[in-house]
DNA sequence: AATTTATATCGTTTTTTCCCGATATATCAA
DNA sequence: TTGATATATCGGGAAAAAACGATATAAATT
């Protein structure tokens, strides 16, 4: 884990609100179709963002750079989920280790 | 907290250093004759870092208006120290509300 | 094969951050 | 009060980050 790279990925409002949205995804997708268990596709993160595509793409790949997010493609969409165990593991850092 | 204020904070390699410094006082500033509760001053960390008086000084005030650290001026000094509180406390938001 | 849809990447502009030197402020010592 | 020391603040230049539109790529559909 880089925390640098982390904490940069984390200074970023509209990271921090896509990662809450990624949280109860349920709550904040209740149109999507495929189980959550997937993750949410980059499409409805953007329509819900109100930015453009590429600007939350970007976001997205900052965000799976530093190891918060993993994402699957299946077909056309790629979907978007938090790596949990990364934000146990910054948790520990964060409470020992910095 | 403000969360990103937090994370901007602990974005920055310079400040990292410094929190790593700060952790273990009597490790990096040996030298320092006050007692390391009251923190660390200033001059000893510039000198450390190897950076101008000015970007040691900012970057402390950086920190300290997140709530990563506190300080403390004695006569012409003035004493950094960890806020360990806001530590624990961002580990239990990385944790679970982020 | 051609078209459509979803996402990623590229190039650019704007904004923010970083670090610096210079200067201001505060305290201490003479 | 003057001079010295420690720290904070200011102004600016360089670098990094952020967001955008345009374009490229990949997969599905016809």
């Amino acid at each position: 884990m880089n925390h640098l790279a982390v904490f940069k990925a984390l200074s970023n409002p509209t990271r921090l609100q896509i990662l809450t949205w990624l949280k109860t995804p349920e709550a904040y997708f209740p149109e999507q179709q495929e189980p959550f268990s997937t993750g949410v596709c980059v499409g409805q993160i953007q329509k819900k963002s109100g930015m453009t595509q590429s600007t939350i793409s970007e976001n997205l790949s900052v965000m799976q750079r530093a190891g918060l997010v993993t994402s699957i493609r299946k077909g056309q969409w790629t979907y978007y989920k938090r790596n949990e165990a990364a934000f146990e593991q910054l948790s520990l850092v964060v409470a020992s280790e910095i």
